[in-house]
DNA sequence: GCCGTTTTCGGCCCGACTGTTTTCAGTCG
């Protein structure tokens, strides 16, 4: 079994004792085990066999949890759960999903009205039965119907850089409102997570500033949700949902670094508060009622004794036991980027030829670059080995008109399915770097991948591996692979592994990063260009590289060019 | 169900907004 299908599993525990009423602490501690065994870089399957550890060490997990863990890992099934989907008809967390809708309601709907699925709940409410239950009026049957709509039509969960498109025109528009102070979106998009469901913009005035309804009336609202003096909620055209808090001044940092999280960050920064007879909420840290502590982020953390975190390592991962050591990464920027290692050009499938590239990577300041089109494996556009004999000599003459970028011979060779590489040990003698990826075939078993993927590692060719897990974000799964020995394999046969900076792919994911520079594995943050605009697609990498907490040192293309090629040698 | 530099029992983060209610439960983040 997978992380991912043992934390599914205790998320659904959690879900259906909330459903049954449970106490809600109880219904926690499934969820926090839940997204601490989702978010762990070592398998759960490699723990247990380990005799050292065992997931009861795994904060959050304590006898009972470990026990089940256990089960499932022996059986693959697990009994307690089996009881449970008795109990309450599991189709009800769906209906637990629907905006207005809680584990309160959805019981009520279930028990009252035998309304058990998504569909019956649809009918009910367009038949108006749901105003026979107390509580519920007719503004709530119809949020009903509008929240059924949205669920059906299944937005999901933003990409980081789509909320960039509604994100940044909105606060343009909300800054030109009058009197307005500070203004900040936190969240998830503070943290630079993958993926973004909703954005939480704060704001101070200076008193009676009409941005509340400047916000409400924004040409891109497509739904106002709610309107409060300190709150309101919009939906975007495009389904975005977007929060706007205003707050006092002396609580800006409070607010800010409450709505930044992530909650899991917070609960772990109050539990600390409180041992210390301190409570923090979004206005600030108060001391009995004594304000302490609010007006900026900074003095939040001094009341706890700990430095400012960036808000990319707010995940609770360790950043606080770090930052208290004074050990916090300091953390990659992408002014310390020298070049960019994946692109392709119109040899393949990218839109630009050389030329183009070549002179959009020196206008960025690139030191070097990489042109890695695709091998032949890939029918539609591969590149023949001849036609790469003609592409290198082309590059032997562009390099002789450019002495300030040195561009660098690859290609991003395709894995074949047995694992060797799709071109002749003479045409990859050729390059500077190589650079190997899976494309095709994902249909494998994870030994059978894992297999694949690392024999192509052990090529004395082979420099990157490109995209590790083949993800892409809402739309395909990463296909079945054990990352911690590609990580191993990569230590052991000097193999760099790429961080791809395309917005849907940010592969490998964060805590993937962070399992390889754990390893001391270098990460190559590359943007895997097709067009000339994609390759400032380099901040999102940078951004998933700061949540790895990779530093300047962890990511190989911050190097120069003859550190690059000594890093390169084997 | 987890957890412990006051604890092995009794806590567990906390407030805004909504809708349907005459004082608040449910939802949300």
């Amino acid at each position: 079994m997978e992380n991912i299908d043992y934390a599914r599993i205790f998320d659904e525990i959690g879900d259906l004792l909330e459903l049954q009423g449970a106490n809600p602490f109880r219904v926690r501690a499934y969820r926090n085990a839940s997204r601490t065994i989702a978010t762990l870089s070592q398998s759960i399957d490699s723990l247990i066999m380990d005799e050292d550890a065992s997931p009861e060490d795994l904060p959050g997990i304590g006898k009972d949890l470990a026990a089940k863990i256990e089960e499932l890992h022996q059986t693959g099934e697990l009994a307690f759960l089996a009881e449970l989907r008795e109990e309450v008809p599991p189709s009800l967390i769906q209906i637990m999903r629907i905006p207005g809708l809680g584990p309160k309601r959805a019981k009520q709907l279930w028990e009252a009205l035998d309304i058990t699925s998504v569909d019956d709940l649809e009918e009910a409410a367009k038949d108006g039965r749901l105003l026979e239950l107390p509580g519920f009026g007719e503004i709530l049957q119809g949020r009903v119907l509008k929240g059924i709509e949205q669920f059906k039509a299944r937005v999901g969960r933003f990409k980081l850089s789509e909320a960039d498109r509604y994100a940044r025109p909105l606060f343009e528009y909300l800054k030109q409102a009058e009197g307005v102070v500070d203004l900040q979106i936190a969240g998830s998009y503070r943290r630079r997570c993958e993926t973004i469901g909703d954005l939480d913009i704060l704001a101070t005035t200076d008193g009676g500033s009409p941005i509340m309804d400047r916000f409400i009336k924004s040409p891109l609202v497509e739904d106002i949700i709610a309107k409060g003096p300190t709150k309101s909620s919009v939906r975007l055209k495009g389904g975005l949902q977007v929060d706007l808090r205003l707050v006092p001044e002396e609580s800006y940092g409070a607010a800010l670094y409450y709505f930044t999280g992530s909650k899991a960050h917070n609960i772990a920064v109050r539990g600390i508060a409180r041992q210390r007879g301190l409570k923090v909420n979004e206005y600030g840290v108060f001391r009995g009622d004594d304000l302490v502590a609010g007006a900026s982020e900074e003095e939040v953390f001094a009341t706890v004794d700990l430095p400012w975190i960036p808000p990319e390592l707010r995940e609770d991962r360790g950043e606080i036991e770090a930052a208290r050591a004074g050990m916090l990464p300091k953390l990659v920027t992408l002014r310390e980027i020298r070049g960019d290692l994946q692109m392709h050009s119109n040899y393949s499938d990218g839109s630009n030829t050389l030329e183009e590239l070549v002179s959009a990577c020196r206008e960025r300041g690139y030191k070097y670059m990489a042109i890695t089109d695709h091998t032949p494996a890939l029918a539609m556009n591969g590149v023949q080995p001849s036609e790469f004999k003609k592409q290198y000599k082309k590059i032997d003459a562009l390099q002789k008109r450019h002495s300030d970028i040195r561009i660098l011979k690859s290609a991003e060779v395709d894995i074949l399915e047995d694992g060797r590489l799709d071109l002749d040990d003479e045409t990859l003698a050729m390059m500077d770097v190589v650079v190997i990826a899976v494309h095709t075939r994902f249909n494998m078993t994870r030994a059978q991948m894992t297999r694949r993927i690392t024999r192509a590692m052990r090529h004395p060719r082979a420099n990157i591996l490109a995209h590790p897990t083949g993800r892409l974000i809402n739309r395909r799964e990463p296909y079945p692979v054990d990352v911690e020995e590609i990580v191993e394999v990569a230590s052991g046969e000097n193999i760099l592994l790429e961080l791809n900076a395309q917005p849907h792919r940010l592969d490998l994911r964060d805590i993937y990063v962070q399992l390889a520079k754990q390893a001391g594995v270098k990460i190559v943050i590359s943007t895997d260009a097709h067009t000339l605009a994609e390759l400032d697609h380099m901040r999102y990498g940078i951004d998933q590289a700061r949540r790895g907490w990779l530093e300047k040192g962890d990511v190989a293309n911050t190097r120069t060019l003859a550190r690059l090629l000594r890093l390169l040698e084997k």
